[in-house]
DNA sequence: ACTCGGCCTGAAATCGATTTCTCACCCGGC
DNA sequence: GCCGGGTGAGAAATCGATTTCAGGCCGAGT
């Protein structure tokens, strides 16, 4: 591997010289060229361990996501990557598998690699802690989740907004028992969710014992949401619409509504996420969608403002969802 | 941030004794218990960077693979990375998206970058070039395809014989008119499950010639599966079975097959490689299973093995697929 | 008592780039 | 002819760790 010392002796010149032919420093036409060529031949590149330790900063950023087979995240992860590019960032992807401790030992790892900065969709709400990192002056964007105490910039999905559209929705086509199956207690994504469909049913004068008694926690993993829904529909008086307030969840659900022999139109079902290949699976399935590139494009950039530099004050950024209906006719008659 | 020399200071020892204490070097023990308390109270952890570039060798690894969307890639990906971290290494994931243009750019990322050691699922038999990597003596351990010219490491499933086992599947089962829907012509893994493909009927005496007739390369790809699955079902005689060569082309074959009212078990389907949620989908589709996830800690434990300075000749590891057959009751009549 | 090892320790070199500092040179103006 | 300003280039410092080298201390053996 040729050093930039190589090159230099081939072209007859300091390693100073050459250092400025390749960042822009000024140089003569002549000198230069002889260096670009010495530089081709030998197949210089610069060393960019050495580089970093030397300026202090990284061309390396770290995308910290909570779980790598959910196609959410793989798309957000696509975001962050082709904006990184962009300006010759490389990603390194963290899957931090929704564990808290998992999730600090990455963080620990950017610090000690120096990174560039940091996009973090949480583990969790309350036990992520993003201050080391704010601490020593790294550069942190929290996407999709926002952990509580954490002085970040954001860019988040309208949860709420887009929950109570949904819910309505629902409603509108003639549904009248909606049930809820949402996600862990803690997180900020299944609260919000939660709160949208329950605006949405208390402004069609649903009571709220009736919505506390059918809404569930789950834990947004399959299993969970298969067990919610078999729970829901054991009750007296099944419901018969639900809004599930993730994509896995609502597969999990589907597996337990095809068992009881439950399906659209006559049960109206509504998944908050992209379900992948739902159209496959039930052509009627409404779902909210989730601008999951944009997402981690929009946060890739924004910290890419911080890296370069910004001091603006704290932003967040939030995209709105769309609902993406089906089957526009049916209804639960 | 903290340095060594901080940590020197505050212990009152010199840089070299604070290294030598997290490193395993002779020091006293009282001495040893005063840098780490110094260390401690600091808050230090080395410097990456630094290390990197003093001991030649990085702690970060590189993952190359084509499609972060499909879910084959992101458990290879888990075994790549619970692999890495029993030794403390950390995986850069680097998306190349079928395209051997971004694969290079990577790949320079990577030498540039001083990285350990690269698993690469190659976007190319052909045109995919590891040999720059090799030379500067980078190991590499390509995974799932193996590039034509490398001499590297490999990790592969056994396509041939998986292909041929879960064709001679359909045939028990019944099927006699078995289609073929493979990957495109260049790539090791749709030839070598076209010939697993061919093997099994010419064991059954299906002649050559129609065997190549109802045989369609595609790319891949789920719009790919779908447009093949389309043209097998308009010929004169249709097949009244197909072996689709992976997972994707699966999900759009699926589609064709729905939107033409054909379903198992009056048509056979077979996939070589799992579908997610295939079970909600098609109760009754079979599957190759292949173990993404194994065969990814496989290339990663490969992989350290090499960085640990392992000089074995080179190595090719072969893993077996297993049929995953539903509906065992079920056949064409 | 003297020497020879062995074991710790710190000083200093090292990795490969960037960047500051300094100097030499050249040109133009007075 | 001399001086000032501007420009380009090399020498050397620097980033933060690891590692070699050399020396100091202590204990054991003769």
């Amino acid at each position: 591997m040729a050093t930039i010392s190589d090159v230099a002796r081939a072209a007859g010149v300091s390693p100073a010289t050459v250092s400025r032919v390749f960042n822009g420093g000024r140089v003569t036409a002549e000198r230069a060229q002889r260096v670009r060529e010495a530089a081709d031949t030998l197949g210089f590149s610069p060393n960019r361990v050495a580089r970093s330790l030397r300026t202090q900063r990284a061309s390396v950023i770290g995308l910290l996501i909570p779980d790598i087979a959910n196609p959410f995240f793989t798309a957000l992860a696509r975001g962050v990557e082709d904006a990184a590019q962009r300006t010759n960032l490389s990603v390194v992807l963290c899957n931090t598998d929704e564990d808290v401790d998992k999730e600090r030992r990455y963080l620990d790892v950017a610090l000690a690699e120096h990174m560039a900065g940091l996009v973090v969709a949480a583990a969790s709400r309350r036990r992520t802690d993003l201050s080391a990192a704010a601490q020593r002056g790294m550069p942190v964007v929290a996407v999709d989740r926002r952990p509580r105490a954490a002085e970040v910039d954001a860019v988040m999905v309208d949860n709420q907004h887009g929950a109570e559209d949904a819910t309505a929705h629902l409603i509108e086509r003639g549904y009248r028992r909606i049930a809820c199956v949402t996600g862990p207690a803690g997180a900020s994504t299944s609260e919000d969710r939660l709160a949208g469909y329950r605006a949405a049913l208390r402004d069609a004068d649903v009571p709220d014992e009736w919505i506390r008694a059918h809404t569930r926690h789950a834990d947004f993993r399959v299993e969970g949401g298969y067990t919610a829904m078999k729970e829901l529909l054991a009750l007296d008086v099944p419901p018969d619409a639900v809004f599930i307030a993730n994509n896995l969840m609502t597969v999990g659900a589907l597996r337990a509504l095809r068992e009881a022999g439950v399906a659209p139109p006559g049960f109206g079902i509504l998944s908050f996420g992209d379900v992948p290949w739902a159209s496959l699976v039930h052509p009627s399935l409404s779902t909210v969608h989730l601008p999951a590139y944009d997402l981690g494009e929009a946060a890739a950039t924004l910290l890419q403002e911080r890296i370069a530099g910004s001091a603006k004050p704290l932003q967040t950024v939030v995209l709105r969802t769309s609902l993406e209906p089906r089957n526009s006719t049916a209804g639960p008659g």
